[in-house]
Formats: C-alpha cells, sequence, structure tokens
DNA sequence: ACAATATATGAACAATTATTCATATATTCA
DNA sequence: TGAATATATGAATAATTGTTCATATATTGT
C-alpha cells in the first residue's frame, strides 16, 4: 500500500491527512539536525555540571574545575563545546579567562527536564 | 589555597558565598545523572524524528518507520529507549503497536530548544 | 496447525565522544 | 628576558551508542 508517496504496511489506518500534517508541521531535517546537536551538549553529566555552576555566578576555569573536582583540560574541552554550542561567553582578564551562561532559555530547558525526572 | 574544602587557584576571586551557593543550589549528583540521561535521549536526529511524528498523531510502529524512511528494527530499537525513559506510552491493539507521547514537558523543552538554535 | 504479518531483541560493527597526558600559547611579574 | 601561571589544544585511548542483520515472539485469519 502506497500513499502520498510513503510505503505503508498493511494494517495502517493512518490517513492522507496525516501524513499531510506531518510533513507540514515536521521541521526542516537541517533545524532538527541541529536541535539534536543542542541536546546532545546538554547530555553530559560534566557540561550540565558546569552550567548549573554558571547559573550561580560567573566563574574562570581553574575554579570551575576545583568546585568539580575535574582536571582544568577536561573543564577547558568542554567549555569549548559549550561555546560552540553559543551556550556560555568568556571576558578574559589578563591570564584568567571568566566564563558566564549566555542563553535565556538554558534555565528553561533545564527546569523542564527536571520536571520530568522528578513526576512520579 | 583552600577554602571550604574546594582547592582553589591562584588568581581565583572566588568567594566563599559562592561556593555555599554552588553547593546548596546544585542538585544531587543522582539528579543531575538523571537530566544528563534525559537530555541524550533527545540528543538522536531519530527519535527526536519520532517524538515530531508523535506531536501529530498517535501512531503504529511501521507506519513511523515508513514516514521516517527507515528500518522497523531500527525505529522499535530507539522506541524502547523512548519507553524506558517515560516519554512515550503504548497500547497494543492485536498484533499493532500504537505509541503516543507520555510527558506534557516534552514540547516546552523542544520549543525552548528551537527558540534556541533559530535565534541569531 | 500453518502461513503471514507486526513488533521486539540480541549480537556485531562502525562511528562518536569524554578524559587523560603532553605540550603549546598567552600573560604577568620579577 | 625568564619563571610562573591560566588556559587551550592535539593525539591516544576507552567507553558508549545507532544501525543492521538475523531471528524470536505474538497475533490473526484460513
Amino acid at each position: 500500500m502506497k500513499e502520498n508517496g510513503v510505503e505503508k504496511c498493511d494494517v495502517s489506518v493512518i490517513h492522507n491527512e496525516t501524513i499531510r500534517q506531518v510533513k507540514n508541521k515536521m521541521p526542516k531535517e537541517e533545524k532538527l539536525y541541529d536541535l539534536a546537536e543542542l541536546f546532545k551538549v546538554f547530555g553530559d553529566t560534566t557540561r550540565i555540571k558546569i552550567i548549573q555552576v554558571l547559573f550561580v555566578s560567573e566563574m574562570c576555569v581553574c575554579d570551575i574545575a576545583a568546585l568539580l573536582n575535574m582536571t582544568q583540560s577536561a573543564i577547558s574541552h568542554q567549555l569549548r563545546v559549550l561555546k560552540q554550542t553559543r551556550l556560555v561567553k568568556y571576558r578574559k582578564e589578563g591570564k584568567v579567562v571568566y566564563y558566564s551562561l549566555d542563553d535565556d532559555h538554558i534555565k528553561n530547558i533545564f527546569d523542564q527536564g527536571l520536571l520530568h525526572i522528578t513526576e512520579r
């Protein structure tokens, strides 16, 4: 059975209208890829911890490392990822680099995430 | 330099008050792990697409596979992941299994995520 | 009971990724 | 200029993970 260019299984009760809706409402492939990339960034404990710390205050690399009890290198690598995704920004003061959050949505996303895992 | 059990670097200007705040506000290790696990689930294009499809309508496995142009096996594997994270639920009707979304927060999380990648 | 069909699942493989280690770069201060 | 320090980064390694393939399970109709 084939409708609307979609090969359907025998029992399928999916309507043409539904297929149309899916194709209309589904964000573009590239957008979905970017969205996945964003969530991938949140999908790591170290990066989540860094963000949690930055919720409290701007902070330099070595203090983040100290607070999270991890090596400076590991933190630096992850900060690069956060920088590339435009989730953190930084300012340099001499040899010290201070990082802070660069996105208003992060808190909302985290809160909703926490809601999900907290319930039940 | 050591304050509050945190080994700080020489230039650190981090205050005891900040350290206290971080330790107070930071969710428990286990909670952060679960949060990362949740975002990891969102961090895959296939799973994101499945969720997008289910935003429109409940759907059986083979129709999801057809719509996304992927094998039934691949979809089934990913649905298991979504099931385990309690993001989708299912009902069985004969040999057909219908999946649907099982979380009110997903839409919010996605919308915030899309906001982030859309801006700038 | 048998054939057909929908879904689930285990094993294998390829690809991705987080951390570590070594080292490079940049800045300050003596 | 040289030593000390903060940060960044490349390479290597170990661990995780998504898809495929083969196959198992469950259900329906004949």
